[in-house]
DNA sequence: TGTGATGTAGAAAAGCTTTTCGGAAAAACG
DNA sequence: CGTTTTTCCGAAAAGCTTTTCTACATCACA
């Protein structure tokens, strides 16, 4: 059926081992039969098989890449970068949603192994530092992204939550906001965004409200459903910090159904500056992740590191808050 | 390093053979070396090397799936729903952006080969006829998803683009717009929606104009375009059907910038709907694809042919319309 | 006890590539 | 022309699994 290197080396009337070094460009091979090698190649259309490369200990050239869900237009667009940036290098990808499950995730990770992966990406939360200390002591490649454990020297990638935090409410703050409250998604990028959202306030001397701080799941429906117990509290927030665009599209759903007007009425920001930032109505400031950057900085640490590199590595962007239309002074107190 | 099989047989003192049999459950093997054999497996905590496996002709459990963009949130839907069905069958997929570009799309595909996927999905347009002619000799497993292609015997799942377009055309006639303008993508399925419009539009002897129909990229940038070049017409419509959401959004923005409010004054109707009709304001009426269900017969039919199915089959699916606010019948002229 | 049937296990080849090492041919040199 | 060096190529093993076919052991039965 599809030809084999024997058929190439039949063909080119040499053994199966010139053709290779060919292949591979090792060895020495006089231009003559390299030649002939080349030509008979084309001829049958041969493509050698890199399961069986990779039987004698080369690679797979594919890495998996483990993300929460795909629909979610972050993980979408880190996933497309990680996919072009893996191409350019030489790598598929192989796509596996968790949805943050644990046990979803270690079966990804056994599955990915074997079928031989060189290497995985992480992106989704994981907290089982069981299995990632026994990845690390075996010495697999991986890297996380958007994420980093704090006992772990594992090679990770993330963007300042803390100072994403921190800046959003400093800015809300400096617009003359006292009343601020915070959607958060139960993670820990998310959880450090809230300790920058604490410090800020804390600095600014306002008071701190527990009842200002909402967790939700990382969705339209979380947002909406936050925002409207805020909004019955007896002194509702004048500005909400989301942390991820969803769940502000969904405080900005629930605004509008009560005829809050966003900006004057009610503030809000989100996080990851994703395109529905500029889609929504008003256009959202937001907090934007070098998505971009990120995601080749995790495909080149997580290559480098299947390429033998033993030294490890975190690297922490900064974020930058986009203002948009979405945030402006509170109107007079009544 | 990782346990072979080797490592397993001398452990349990059998032969390779045995424990082949044991993993695959194949031949006949006396309970008693069985649980030996298994307990040991357990033991090393083996893992048969699916590469090795698959070299002896046995399948890889992974397959390729080509779209056009992660990033737009109809595939990403899609995507995820491929993944969920391949999932349930055992197969992994490699995720492949191809932006609809025909050479990337055949570099993928030979590369995919290369790496011995079992079959490809192709959700990205591909007008290639030598390459896939190529494929269905070769009997390579194969199936389309969102296009067929009338000349060739090739599996596929579409959905009734003709009968959506001259639904949503024949709905805005029946509120009674004569003004409906359509912003389409230069693809195939986006030419039957358009060709159902036109169905529409005769059947319901309204005037057509030429200058009503746009082509672009399915982009928000894209409908943002075309809505302000067709707002600029003399006798500008009082209705657009976009032919996906994204096109819609970008409609909904330009009229905004533009004082044009709908649906009072300007009807929108996209297609698709994804999550983003929900999101916007106001809501979008907009086509439902049953991606989920399109996706699983996708899976299914792929699978089925790797597993030898020979017959080949289309699948139709009807599409659904939407209603929600943001069509409405025309004000009053002036 | 001998014969045949049945159940169990292993040796070996196949699948496709890479790599090492040795040997033959060609070239260089005196 | 004989010897040494260089150049080029191939035989064979390794990598891990599956599968076939043979062989041995066990058992039932006459």
């Amino acid at each position: 059926m599809k030809p084999t290197i024997y058929d190439v080396a039949r063909e080119a009337g040499v053994s199966i081992a010139t053709v290779s070094k060919v292949i591979n460009n090792t060895g020495r091979i006089s231009e003559k039969t390299r030649q002939k090698v080349l030509k008979v190649m084309k001829q049958l259309d041969y493509q050698p098989s890199i399961l069986a490369s990779a039987l004698t200990g080369k690679h797979t050239y594919t890495i998996g890449l483990l993300i929460p869900d795909i629909a979610n237009p972050f993980f979408a667009e880190l996933s497309r970068r990680v996919e072009d940036r893996g191409q350019e290098l030489g790598f598929s990808v192989v796509m596996c949603s968790t949805d943050n499950d644990p046990d979803k995730t270690v079966r990804y990770i056994t599955l990915l192994k074997q079928k031989s992966v060189d290497g995985i990406i992480l992106a989704s939360s994981f907290e089982n530092h069981q299995v990632l200390k026994g990845l690390l002591e075996e010495n697999f490649p991986i890297a996380l992204i958007s994420q980093e454990i704090p006992s772990l020297a594992i090679d990770s990638v993330t963007v300042d939550d803390f100072l994403g935090g921190y800046q959003v409410t400093e800015y809300l703050l400096q617009l003359g906001h006292q009343k601020i409250a915070i959607v958060a998604e139960k993670a820990p990028s998310n959880q450090k965004r809230m300790d920058g959202y604490r410090k800020a306030i804390a600095d600014a001397n306002v008071e701190m409200k527990e009842n200002y701080m909402a967790i939700t799941q990382a969705t339209v429906e979380g947002g909406y459903h936050c925002a409207n117990q805020l909004f019955d509290l007896p002194e509702p927030p004048t500005a909400i910090f989301a942390c991820n665009d969803l769940i502000a599209i969904g405080v900005i759903k629930a605004a509008r159904e009560r005829n809050l007007k966003i900006p004057n009425d009610l503030s809000v920001v989100g996080f990851d500056n994703t395109f529905m930032a500029e889609m929504v109505d008003p256009p959202l400031s937001s907090v934007q992740q070098p998505i971009c950057e990120m995601s080749r900085q995790v495909v080149d640490l997580l290559v480098k590191k299947i390429q033998g590199e033993k030294s490890r590595k975190r690297v922490v962007l900064l974020p930058e808050l986009v203002v948009r239309k979405s945030t402006m002074p509170p109107e007079e107190q009544q």
